[in-house]
DNA sequence: CTCCCATATCGTAATATTACGATGTATTTT
DNA sequence: AAAATACATCGTAATATTACGATATGGGAG
């Protein structure tokens, strides 16, 4: 056991789970809120501002890249990460919708 | 290792991650959409729905009630949960500020 | 009181995630 | 070409998550 049961879910629901996924780390949020604010690229900024390894930066900056949410230029000799637009638009997207779906007279 | 390394980033960030692995299961994702949906209570209900065993179901139902987003009250013989509306409201208003940090401009 | 019913919790196995040192790779600098 | 710089990847250890059977618990029904 361990590994999520997939094919018992929609599409949608496996997706939005995914997405999810991609927030679940602070060092994450970090990458992300700092590519918002400053689309600036250099991994290397990371690994400074944060303490942790550069190994492990790369590693979250991979998942991120796999989700399709970060993509990543080379530089000369450094990586220029930056948000996907598309991708984020899709991912706000789907959490908008989730959060429309509330109604505050049904709940407790 | 193995541990999330929470001192070296911010609570904001932190809690946004936390946050974020409550919707990072599809099984979680579907219970929070059948409670915004109809409100509705009964555990039994999703055991039935989804394949899921009981125990799993339960906790699932667990993390949700631990992270404050579902809250369940006795209802005779079985449990009844729904969606608290103000911890559902704050988890709403932290992802919208994150999407709200995006620059079209900037993106790549 | 005894038998169900719905849930919770425990124990445990399988798998996923997180982290980092070591090492590989590509480009720039000297 | 050699050294330096910036990343990526590999291997691995520690811990977290997912799942479920078994077992407890706490009512309501008979």
């Amino acid at each position: 056991m361990g590994v999520t049961k997939t094919d018992l879910f929609t599409e949608k629901q496996n997706q939005m789970a995914v997405m999810a996924k991609a927030f679940g780390h602070p060092a994450r949020i970090a990458i992300i809120e700092h590519l918002l604010k400053t689309n600036s690229c250099i991994t290397n900024d990371f690994v400074s501002e944060f303490g942790l390894a550069q190994a492990t930066i790369s590693q979250h900056l991979k998942e991120l890249k796999g989700l399709g949410i970060v993509k990543g230029n080379v530089e000369g000799t450094s990586m220029c990460y930056c948000i996907d637009s598309e991708v984020w638009s899709k991912v706000q997207e789907n959490f908008e919708s989730l959060f429309a779906k509330f109604d505050c007279e049904r709940s407790c």
